[in-house]
DNA sequence: TCATTAACCTAACAAGTGTTAGGCAAATTT
DNA sequence: AAATTTGCCTAACACTTGTTAGGTTAATGA
């Protein structure tokens, strides 16, 4: 029932934002105030450390990530679509918010315990539902028998690489961006047939 | 001539050391003074700043890389022999001093000019290097015609993630590893035949 | 109209920051 | 034997850090 309570929401978009510019240590509470024209003591009214604010960011983030690859795994059957909608909902995701993801890759690792065990949990948790993805594509002879982790590590690799050079102004467009590497790495992923001529033993 | 200055790197490896564990800028000269059994004010007879412990493990894992990026080049003819001793050379390096690796990857960001700006320009002629060979790889027909800054950053984006996973002691070498990895974005890279059954148009 | 809440303020705190000045002792070089 | 270099020290500096206490003002709800 509880609406979005606006000036939380604003401060933790201006976190964010300077977060990810600074780095979270070297971005005082003081920076934060000022880019909202108040005191730095104001901000302990709506939240009662630092670190709250970045775990706030970072399991927002976590959420909705994990919430978008249950929905996929509910629509979809086959394990390239499958893999294809992760991708597409995932580059979506983090363009949408590229403050806030590029705080949430980098900077989760700011985070002291009990937060930082709770968040590597839900990191695994993601990663391990895309893992689940390729297992059974190999399973189901859709792709090729590569390495489910590695597979995993390098296709979320690329995605995640998108903070660094992403820009919404540029030509492409997430839905392409994500189209492009997923095509790519259904390259790697996809069954090979032995006739392939560059296909190595 | 002038030999290896060893309480200098010394006191190199262990800032990198903890710059990777704490983050650059969460780590204080008096955190580095302390793991080495000295006063944080003796730094400064080895080093003018902080900053330039950081610039010199950030220049010094770049120009490695650059290094070898060449050699592979001189060497190789191939493209896909190219790229996969360059992803080799660049797994060794990484896994051979993870901690510098992981400063140079992820806390170069902390640098103020004239650094910063010497840096990226180094980062990028790395990054073209690998894009060139792909770009070949594509003239000679021996690749996909996939975009090469997107292969660049998919390539460099897996190969530099093992930082957050790699481990000495671990089962898998990094040769291994590269080889895996190699498998994996060649798969995505090579020339595709249309007989290939999963092959999308 | 009164009470409550939301949003902010000033002032201050203890602790930690990078860095400098100047000095001392041992090792090395001349 | 003298001079220099190397490596470290103590003490202090000006400044910044996250956070707390306690108070004010305006809007909101009863």
């Amino acid at each position: 029932m509880k609406e979005v309570n606006n000036r939380k929401s604003q401060i933790i978009a201006s976190s964010a934002l300077l977060f990810q510019q600074k780095g979270y240590d070297a971005c005082s509470v003081r920076d934060i105030a000022n880019e909202l024209n108040i005191e730095a003591a104001s901000l302990y009214h709506h939240f009662k450390s630092k670190e709250e604010i970045l775990s706030i960011i970072c399991f927002e983030m976590a959420q909705k990530l994990i919430t978008a690859l249950d929905e996929t795994n509910d629509i979809y059957f086959n394990a390239e679509q499958k893999i294809r909608m992760a991708i597409e909902q995932h580059v979506a995701i983090i363009a949408n918010d590229l403050s806030k993801s590029a705080v949430f890759l980098l900077e989760w690792k700011r985070l002291n315990e009990p937060f930082l065990s709770e968040f590597k949990t839900l990191r695994n948790q993601y990663e391990n539902g895309f893992k689940q993805i390729i297992t059974d594509g190999i399973q189901e002879d859709v792709f090729d028998d590569v390495d489910a982790k590695f597979a995993v590590l390098s296709v979320l690799s690329s995605v995640n690489w998108i903070i660094e050079w992403y820009k919404p102004t540029g030509k492409m467009q997430p839905k392409e961006i994500a189209e492009k590497i997923s095509d790519f790495v259904l390259g790697g992923l996809r069954k090979k047939l032995v006739t392939d001529s560059n296909y190595k033993q």
